[in-house]
DNA sequence: GATCAATATAGACAGTGTCAAGATTGCTTG
DNA sequence: CAAGCAATCTTGACACTGTCTATATTGATC
């Protein structure tokens, strides 16, 4: 399997100091989770899959743990990148339609990028107490984002007996819910992706819209 | 570390076949799992935990995901046996109370019984196309209590609009989520399960109340 | 009591994360 | 341009993992 004969491109020898290391680590790990999900990702295959030696990703990453924050703090990055994508949603003009928007992006992503989500809402990540500084900031931007889209929700319901704070939490365990469910393989009919967020916004939607 | 001098227990010298090895593998596991993560379960560890060989658990669980399927299984007996105590909810005794019931039990067994929800809903156990026939047996059982319960909340419903098929995995999904959040260590407040429990109970009463 | 399947054992192998010590390179500063 | 330094990459080594194979011990059955 293993290719022993060198090929004949990357301008011949390839130079001792690789370059782009750090940015293609990041990326084949991502590849690497997608094809073959986390049993698949080791530091050593990694390495071998970008022709460089076994501990040369410790010169990026002082940890395997500390690779997977690199790629969780990608996939915030990634998050925060789609949702800001038009069309917005602000202050009074929110309808069932834009919360609908805003549900079905949300899930689609997740499905999408699958392999990030996981590290970026995985038990992995949030209960080791070693985060980078640099991941804290992302993702607190990433949670941002969702609560600037509550508080636009809020400045125009109708339902004022809502409390917010618990209606954030509420909701975004619905959709991370069916995210997980989704990913994970335990919902197997991707088909029905669009129904369910449908739903899952109405259901919001009247909680916001309805008295209580 | 390791205790080189037998313990005096046991009835002296400990016998070759131990009896309950299954069992006690099972346990420890889950013990393990509890105690030190994912991370701190491995099959040699396990082994030594009980004075036995390495090699032993082999012979009662072919493959380590073979181990983890049956903690997994336990875990659905449990949850069974848990949402089964009283107080049931029947046709039309179903109320906003009955509901909140319902929920708070489902997040509280999630809590409680971490080390095996994330067995039992986790992408490792239905991902992997090798399950054992039993194990798919316990979850049947365990989703059929659910379906069941929806099935008790539509038979009662005023809202005929709903669709009982979307409602039940979009519930699903925000109960699901908020366990995997807290779990998970991304909802850190867990003296706000109740209240959370709470919202969500009084958001899925609402649908099923209300007119679409 | 002989036989057989269940259960336990040690030995071995490939694969893993990661530390330590040395080699090669590019940048910086005199 | 030379020297030096820090960044980067390398090989070697270690403990640990899952799991295969072959062997030993036991309890149950005819």
């Amino acid at each position: 399997m293993t290719n022993t004969s060198p090929e004949p491109c990357q301008s011949s020898d390839k130079p001792y100091h690789h370059g782009d290391l750090r940015r293609q680590i990041l990326d084949e790990a991502a590849r690497l989770l997608k094809e073959e999900g986390e049993a698949g990702l080791s530091m050593r295959k990694l390495a071998q899959n970008l022709g460089v030696s076994r501990t040369a990703p410790y010169h990026h990453f002082t940890d395997k743990q500390a690779l997977l924050c690199g790629v969780a703090e990608e996939g915030f990055r990634r998050l925060r990148e789609v949702v800001r994508t038009p069309p917005y949603v602000k202050g009074a003009e929110i309808s069932e339609a834009s919360v609908r928007v805003f549900v079905r992006r949300y899930v689609q992503f997740s499905i999408d990028n699958a392999e990030y989500y996981e590290l970026m809402f995985g038990a992995r990540l949030w209960k080791s107490q070693q985060l980078s500084d640099s991941l804290k900031i992302e993702a607190h931007d990433a949670f941002k984002v969702y609560i600037e889209q509550i508080r636009a929700w809020q400045q125009s319901i109708i339902n004022s007996n809502i409390d917010a704070l618990r209606f954030a939490q509420v909701s975004w365990s619905t959709l991370h819910g069916m995210s997980r469910l989704l990913i994970d393989g335990i919902y197997l009919d991707v088909s029905a992706i669009n129904v369910m967020s449908d739903t899952a916004a109405k259901m919001f939607w009247q909680q916001l819209y309805l008295p209580a």
